[in-house]
DNA sequence: GCCGTTTTCGGCCCGACTGTTTTCAGTCG
């Protein structure tokens, strides 16, 4: 049972999508389970906070039976509904519909003719025959299901984008000389900036699918060959982890409906063949279809298939039904990264970057930023060689130097400074204001509880000199948590000093994440993107950052570094105001 | 279970693929 007053939306949404899941494993009607996953999507898709909902029926998808479980979990903090399923089945059937191939109807006649209600079980009765035995079962799928049991906790299921970058650009780049590629695009969960991806999905063009299928089948890594058909070619690429790539050849006019399908999200592709199947057509990956002719339309790009049902283009990263399709009935323009004007947060040899800041200036002026700000580790960190007041004061004049030599350029100096783990500053007010920028930034005591963080975190956004905090919860996805940071507080002491908050663009951190961007959109927290970057190579990382605002719907005027060196040091004097 | 310029019943997104079947159900994206 669960406090009544701590249930939130989240908590709502997860139960509703439990329901689901055991409903499924019940093998209940496959519409009625779908019916509890769009409430849950409903709710999701509704921007308005817990408080603020009172007739829950009159949100499209909540109807008298899924309003009747949410508001008794409101009033009890428990669902009598879940209860009962969960009483009629085994909870250990749950982790077995990871296992490939095997779904809630499958199990469900596991679980009824042969007691099946666990891992144990399942590979019990595999390995004495008894599922080939079984009718709508064979010999076959009792050996995908043993495999599948092996692969069950091989790896994670999904894996970090960060993990996969290097396989996707090798793969970029093998395309890009293929014979026969007329083009080809990234779909996926990957075009859509989602922080972990389950497999890389890319949409071919082509005449001569198989010229194109040998030399995708020769590619450098493949460990393995999953499929390999006249239109689909699945691999396993070995890297740092075993990668899954799925390869879709088309002929060129079905190309932009074929990236669309793939690029999903499917809950997306759901609504927008709703949208299609109100006006008498029908959405397939080979092109939009009228019902009643039978005739078949295919565009050149996304742009004009959208076009055809009268919305603006949705960009690859809102596609999440999450009202994107409302929205884009009238345009939304998101930030793109020829709007960032420069980057905020970057190292030097001077403590733990590859680079001089001299090469960091000049590649950044190459890449016709109007600023930078230089700010290496404080004296904290004396594993980054975080560098004192002496140093710092050494390093300016080493600035006013390269000042010269990149007039076009303002480069400022500045500091990533610690926040001590008993809330301090690394360095105090009269030195802080010699700097023309200051971040505050936490490295160390990450376990400390969420009372002692927040005290830090409100530490450096009361100090005037404080501009930005970076990597605001430390997290690195998919290898640790980061530090217990409550956001909500965090936004509203944001909003209230004028402090603007990261989002760190290197793809380890993507911090803050995307949805947490969207509530400071809509807080009126201002945003920095920056690289954090350590080296040359890494000042690009800024193009997976803009990738991420654009997943939490920023536009530009959120964002600080798409503004003018004028417009920023206005909005900072508001800080010591 | 939800919904209705097709409104209280009958439909609910689409197609490929697989393995099981003799015409199709289940799974997946």
């Amino acid at each position: 049972m669960k406090n009544t007053d701590a249930i939130n939306k989240k908590d709502i949404i997860h139960l509703l999508e439990e329901i689901a899941i055991y409903l499924e494993l019940k093998g209940e009607n496959p519409f009625k389970i779908s019916a509890y996953r769009k409430a849950a999507q409903a709710l999701e898709t509704d921007t308005r906070a817990l408080s603020e909902i009172d007739d829950w029926s009159s949100i499209k998808g909540i109807g008298k039976g899924t309003q009747g479980v949410i508001t008794e979990y409101l009033t009890n903090g428990e669902s009598e509904t879940l209860t009962l399923l969960k009483q009629e089945v085994p909870e250990g059937l749950i982790p077995l519909l990871d296992i490939q191939g095997l779904g809630g109807k499958k199990l469900a006649k596991l679980y009824q003719e042969l007691k099946i209600e666990n891992i144990a079980d399942l590979q019990a009765a595999c390995e004495t025959h008894k599922v080939a035995d079984l009718k709508g079962f064979g010999k076959k799928s009792e050996e995908k299901i043993l495999a599948g049991l092996l692969n069950l906790n091989a790896q994670p299921e999904r894996l970090p984008f960060d993990a996969v970058r290097g396989v996707r650009q090798n793969i970029e780049t093998a395309l890009g000389s293929m014979d026969g590629v007329k083009r080809f695009s990234i779909a996926g969960s990957m075009r859509r900036m989602r922080e972990t991806v389950k497999d890389l999905d890319f949409i071919i063009a082509t005449e001569q699918p198989e010229v194109v299928k040998e030399q995708l089948l020769e590619l450098a890594g493949v460990k393995e060959v999953i499929a390999s058909g006249d239109t689909k070619v699945s691999v396993v690429i070995e890297d740092k982890y075993d990668v899954s790539v799925d390869f879709r050849m088309v002929e060129n006019k079905a190309f932009a409906t074929t990236l669309h399908h793939f690029t999903g999200s499917k809950d997306h592709n759901v609504m927008m063949r709703q949208l299609a199947k109100a006006r008498g057509e029908k959405i397939s990956e080979y092109g939009v279809e009228n019902v009643e002719t039978g005739e078949v339309v295919t565009f050149d790009s996304e742009k004009a298939f959208f076009q055809h049902f009268d919305l603006h283009e949705i960009p690859p990263e809102v596609r999440e039904a999450k009202g994107e399709i409302e929205t884009y009935k009238k345009t939304h323009p998101l930030v793109t990264l020829e709007d960032i004007k420069g980057d905020l947060h970057m190292h030097t040899t001077w403590s733990d970057g590859a680079q001089s800041i001299e090469e960091m200036a000049r590649f950044a002026s190459d890449k016709g930023y109007e600023y930078i700000a230089i700010t290496d580790h404080s004296k904290f960190l004396r594993v980054a060689n975080g560098l004192n007041e002496i140093r710092l004061r050494e390093q300016r004049e080493e600035i006013e130097r390269v000042r010269k030599r990149f007039p076009e350029l303002t480069i400022l100096a500045g500091v990533e400074m610690d926040i001590l783990p008993d809330g301090t500053l690394d360095f105090d007010d009269d030195f802080l204001q010699e700097l023309d920028y200051v971040i505050g930034a936490i490295h160390s005591s990450f376990s400390q509880t969420e009372a002692e963080i927040m005290t830090r975190l409100f530490n450096a956004m009361e100090n005037p000199y404080v501009k930005h905090i970076a990597h605001p919860t430390g997290r690195l996805i998919g290898k640790r948590d980061g530090y217990k940071v409550n956001m909500e507080q965090l936004i509203q002491k944001a909003k209230e000093t004028h402090t603007i908050l990261e989002l760190n663009a290197n793809p380890k951190r993507f911090d803050l994440n995307s949805e947490w961007i969207n509530v400071c959109q809509e807080q009126g927290v201002k945003i920095t993107i920056n690289t954090d970057a350590h080296s040359k190579e890494t000042l690009e990382f800024m193009k997976e950052g803009v990738g991420v605002a654009r997943r939490g719907w920023l536009t530009k005027e959120s964002i600080v570094n798409t503004w003018s060196l004028e417009e920023l040091q206005a909005y900072w004097k508001k800080k010591q105001e």
